[in-house]
DNA sequence: CTGTTAGCGCATTCAG
DNA sequence: CTGAATGCGCTAACAG
């Protein structure tokens, strides 16, 4: 583990700066030259020392990504697409300029957040792309903001992915030291500005509805999400949007067929379990995201129901299982590789940044075998006890 | 991102190597000394520089975790209980000492892996943690071999969980230039050496299909995964060592009912299909994993063949969604979560190594539902056309 | 307990 | 096109 540039350079017979050179490929040097330094580095097996490249050039090659659980595919999708974006840069291999997109799981909890963000800014991190959904919290919403704007200013392109944009900085409490750069032309979207590319969770969600309600469904249960997700609040606004604006007395009832979970399958299970004791009548549930759906499905059917003829269930996110599950799963479509991508070139600089830094990408109603019309009495065949 | 270690120090009236050390923390430094120094680094807001730290310190605290599909369940669940056993090790935030556990996706590529490995190498990682099966490549696998020895000669902690243990140098190719070190007591298990952490993948294959052997089945499916990955490879050779010991004929036709796809649900759909065309009578078929598994049971219900009535499934793994699918799964569990903690606690150093540097952790039948006796006639009643 | 002194390995000037 | 010199920000001996 001792082999340095110098090594190399003695044994090409070239001085360190020359191997430099070469290393990087972004001088010219002679092609003899290079070929001896490329042949030394193989003999040596040399393999360049990150951290001092990184101290000398004031830039590490670091790109961090954010996601909630690693475990959910929602996550997996949109990282695997942004690590996909650091390869396709020309080369294959660990050229030189290849980024390292390295993925964080924090586990939905701004602590961890907050520490990875840290972590990440201590190691210089090129960029760090922030997926999901936000929490809201009063304290730790604006020291994230803080930090992810302090990140960006010191050359760490930002990208939020699937999550709202950053609240204008406005009456920062007290850590206001500096008085704010005069706003440059926002339209530009500067480099030094966090990015942002959201989803359309409010009108997925609105459509969603609307397709239940079109098809005559009266009375639906919503099993959301965390409360303190602006996800889950995007969504579960979308759908009370839609209910009120079919009929304003459909809102009355919304409060008790709502349950909120995490975005997990036993949360689709036990709430599904909890909306069927609230309102036995009800002929749809909502859930959170395709994975709480499931669970959803689940529920009901150990209950004797059948999806769809005695209730209709749909999801949101149409991730890969959802098109063959049984039945086809109705379900919001979002672009998730897509994103990913794009935020994956937005982090690497290799995309212009969209007009006022963010971009709504659409989320598009996808329906499938899990929903139809409700039975014509109303009351499921086999109920429950 | 300007404020260095001198800036606080000068704040704080103190030298730059006190600062470095209360920051540190392994260092004796006076109490109002080190107060004053900690209310610097916060109204400087001072974060420490990464790169110059991992520089001077010869050693960086980044933990690379190499998966091959981190939208897989199976990856994300050890690959997050690797990273949540780097920050329990005392203190929650970004202290000192606290370790950046980045997961990296290879995507299966035997390519990728070692870029990645290379990029890890570059950031002189304190410790690389491999989860999953390895792809056996006449020209790759000896080369990933030889770099996993070199990071761990070089200081790097080197981990394979879920994948077999590094074959003996041997006779290596040609770049066998040092001479070999003399093989120290490796029943010690020397800290520079990889450390494995490996699944029973055998054991638990012949397990599960005596299970089927014993419930009466004769001819038995089997989606396998990509042929070239030693996962495959072991689950494979226990599933037909079981079916020897029951009788040596059984093997005859194990190749016709033999299909390979990869670790995904479509492959799971179409090997079901194919089988069904090759082998109309199976009773049973195994799924390389619980994802396949599931589009085993896809396929046969759309076939109008009823599990387990008309034909039993099982996958491997037991990931969380196999217990409440429907009808719930039988499959082999295997400790997922508690391998990556160990697996986690191998990398840094905290666990002693197992004897002889490899630990094989047990694979367990979990016999549900998905499977029962065949059919009495052995025919499904409403087969395929 | 604390300050001083040297590098860590590399990317850049700046001269040739 | 190439070499010599300088410093990135920090840690690790050494002295006090």
């Amino acid at each position: 583990m001792a082999v340095t540039l110098a090594d190399v350079a003695a044994r090409a017979g070239v001085s360190a700066a020359t191997v430099s050179r070469v290393l990087s490929g972004n001088y010219p040097v002679a092609g003899g030259t290079r070929t001896r330094v490329l042949r030394a580095v193989e003999e040596l097996e040399y393999v360049v020392n990150g951290p001092a490249s990184a101290l000398a050039a004031a830039s590490s090659d670091l790109v961090g990504v954010l996601v909630h659980d690693i475990a959910d595919p929602f996550f997996g999708i949109i990282a695997s697409a942004v690590q996909s974006e650091m390869e396709s840069g020309g080369e294959r291999g660990p050229g030189p300029g290849r980024k390292l997109a390295v993925v964080c799981n924090t586990g939905g909890s701004p602590e961890q957040e907050l520490t990875y963000l840290t972590l990440l800014q201590r190691q210089r991190a090129a960029a760090v792309v922030l997926t999901g959904g936000a929490v809201e919290h009063p304290e730790h919403s604006p020291a994230i903001a803080l930090r992810l704007r302090r990140l960006a200013a010191g050359g760490t392109r930002v990208v939020l992915c699937g999550r709202p944009p950053l609240p204008e900085p406005g009456t920062a409490p007290e850590t206001a030291a500096r008085p704010a750069a005069p706003a440059r032309n926002r339209a530009g979207g500067d480099a030094d500005e966090p990015l942002t590319i959201a989803f359309d969770n409010r009108g997925g969600a609105r459509r969603l509805t609307e397709h239940l309600l079109a098809l005559g469904h009266r009375t639906i249960g919503y099993v959301a999400g965390p409360a303190e997700r602006t996800t889950t609040r995007d969504r579960l606004e979308g759908h009370r949007r839609a209910l009120h604006e079919h009929s304003p007395g459909l809102l009355a009832d919304a409060d008790r067929l709502t349950v909120h979970g995490a975005y997990d399958r036993s949360s689709g299970y036990d709430g599904a379990l909890e909306l069927l004791r609230r309102a036995p009548e009800v002929t749809a549930v909502l859930g959170a995201n395709d994975t709480v759906a499931l669970g959803i499905c689940a529920a009901l059917r150990e209950q004797g129901l059948r999806i769809p003829e005695d209730v209709s269930v749909a999801g949101f996110d149409d991730l890969p299982f959802s098109a063959d599950a049984a039945p086809a799963m109705t379900t919001v479509r979002l672009p998730l590789h897509q994103a990913g991508v794009r935020a994956g070139r937005l982090a690497l600089g290799r995309e212009a940044p969209p007009p006022g830094g963010v971009a709504t990408v659409r989320a598009e109603l996808t329906a499938r075998a899990s929903t139809a019309p409700p039975r014509a009495g109303g009351t499921p065949a086999g109920g429950p006890g």
